[in-house]
DNA sequence: AACGGGGAGGCAGGCTGTAG
DNA sequence: CTACAGCCTGCCTCCCCGTT
């Protein structure tokens, strides 16, 4: 719902954008003959979320009020709102205002994927997981993230493979979901489980196993693709459609 | 330096077949 | 019809390479 409300009411800091706002982009904002879009304003602390340049317009125009959608939420998720405003509309964010902004949102949110912040900040994913591992300094990470589509995903499942390798050594007749339940992984995952043991392999698999200090990677090849390892450890099949 | 693209491997939850 | 089993889908991180 948009309203309108008087322009000295609002508020107009904890900006995303560090450089403050373009001159040039409020003065071509204030002589253009169209009404501002409504500006977002978080109702709480009644701080513009989105259009500060329409803001600085409307007052060079000479209005004392403008038109406003409120946004409900916490001031973390203001800024969020904020940082995916200013990055998919209006003058763009600088590349060193969406990686501040990124910082921020992993403090604010670290159980968000890299992806998920990575597409409110608009930068790559492996920049964000770039500035996640300097912000944590070697602390341990939050065990689980959570995705676009909402789903948990532990970040490292070898305790749940450990207990799932040995219910399997013990009880080889039971199913997978029985499984899956007491080892508190998905099913999908006991099958892997499963497949290792049966072709004699570690159940843990490598990167998880290594929790970290990786052996180097095997070289890749003049095109790009993996070369096999020495010892019998076949690629996975990925089902791709 | 930053990013896009692509491959590999890993995971959760939905889907579908089947037995009782 | 219901419960259970395994498979499938889509997303994840990590890594590398080429491009901008």
């Amino acid at each position: 719902m948009v309203v309108e409300v008087d322009i000295a009411s609002l508020s107009t800091g904890d900006s995303p954008r560090t450089s403050g706002v373009d001159p040039e982009h409020v003065e071509a904002l204030a002589v253009a003959q169209d009404p501002l879009p409504p500006i977002t304003v978080h109702r709480s602390t009644g701080r513009v979320i989105d259009g500060l340049h329409r803001l600085r317009a409307a007052e060079i125009r000479g209005q004392r009020k403008i038109t406003v959608q409120y946004f409900d939420g916490d001031a973390a998720d203001a800024f969020v709102l904020a940082v995916e405003s200013n990055v998919t509309h209006g003058l763009p964010l600088t590349t060193a205002d969406r990686k501040h902004a990124a910082a921020r949102i992993i403090a604010s949110h670290p159980q968000w994927s890299d992806r998920v912040i990575a597409s409110v900040s608009g930068i790559a994913p492996g920049t964000v997981a770039e500035i996640r591992r300097r912000a944590q300094g070697g602390r341990p990470a939050e065990e689980s993230r959570i995705g676009h589509d909402g789903r948990v995903r532990p970040l490292n499942g070898n305790e749940g493979r450990r207990v799932a390798s040995q219910l399997i050594s013990e009880n080889p007749h039971l199913s997978l979901r029985q499984i899956a339940r007491v080892a508190a992984i998905s099913p999908e995952t006991v099958r892997d489980v499963r497949n290792r043991m049966r072709r004699g392999e570690d159940p843990l698999p490598r990167r998880g196993r290594q929790a970290g200090h990786d052996e180097p990677r095997p070289p890749r090849t003049a095109a790009g693709a993996l070369r096999p390892y020495p010892t019998a450890n076949p690629p996975r099949t990925v089902r791709r459609s």
